[in-house]
DNA sequence: ATCGTTTATTTGACTGATTCCAGAAAAGCT
DNA sequence: AGCTTTTCTGGAATCAGTCAAATAAACGAT
């Protein structure tokens, strides 16, 4: 069933439905805030074998075409997930690397909105914020 | 003056007094949002020479000591700012990658809180706006 | 002022993530 | 069936940043 959402997405967004970009979108979607790496092993456990450019290659397409989003926190490999839709944001463990989502609260849309852009044609936001996760404060004791 | 300034700040700070350290805060401070190579550079017009890595061990030390601000837009390399007193954020040009600053509004500290941190200790926001600037607005006709 | 300990800097090799290259082979779509 | 896009192989290059060992410099006490 994944394997049809897959391929409608796909075709929906105007990309040849291949089973590398259908492997690849399902596990961007089956683990959410992935790294390319783990993208590729998981695309390999399930066709075989892939190459990493194609990986890189259907990553990048698939960014472009607004399937996955791509998210790169500071210090941290490029890792990707498929929530485009909504602008949910990210709590990044300074300690592991781990990261959660938070969802956009009612309101937050005019609170992150920019008084005075500079000129600026604004498309997007995108908040971080920066902490210690549960698992890790647990470890410090 | 400016070399005056940076003894003292590193001297607050507990870090030894050198030149590299020097050349490095006064590069940070005198062009905002510079990446390491730039501050290299710079560093090194004043300097004569200073090796890459000295470059990178001080930025580490002056971000550790909360002297500079390091921040990573992603698709762009890490960047160094001497702001850190105030938690301004940022906008970037997808474009040409030119950040700017917008400073936090007030009662937006408020609107950048977590309903929902997961169990998250958080201890920094980071907010980044994502558009075009001016200049490549105008160019882009 | 000088000495000695501690801390920085230099040097040069090296990693990791990602991109590029280019021709050949294999698909997808009409 | 045929044209086009995608993928493969595999090598290589880039860029940002790190590691480790030896040298040099800063600071505090003598």
């Amino acid at each position: 069933m994944p394997t049809i959402d897959a391929a409608a997405l796909l075709r929906g967004a105007d990309l040849r439905v291949t089973r590398q970009r259908v492997a690849v979108l399902a596990a961007v979607t089956a683990n959410p805030h992935c790294d390319a790496d783990s993208v590729a092993t998981a695309a390999r456990r399930e066709l075989g074998s892939v190459s990493t450019q194609a990986v890189y290659d259907v990553l990048r397409a698939l960014t472009e075409a607004g399937l996955v989003r791509r998210i790169e926190p500071a210090g941290s490999p490029a890792r990707f997930e498929t929530r485009t839709g909504d602008d949910h944001h990210h709590l990044v463990c300074r300690a592991c690397g781990a990261i959660a989502d938070v969802r956009a609260v009612a309101g937050e849309a005019r609170c992150l909105d920019v008084q005075d852009p500079r000129g600026f044609a604004l498309d997007a936001t995108e908040a971080t914020f920066w902490g210690t996760c549960p698992d890790c404060l647990a470890t410090r004791t």
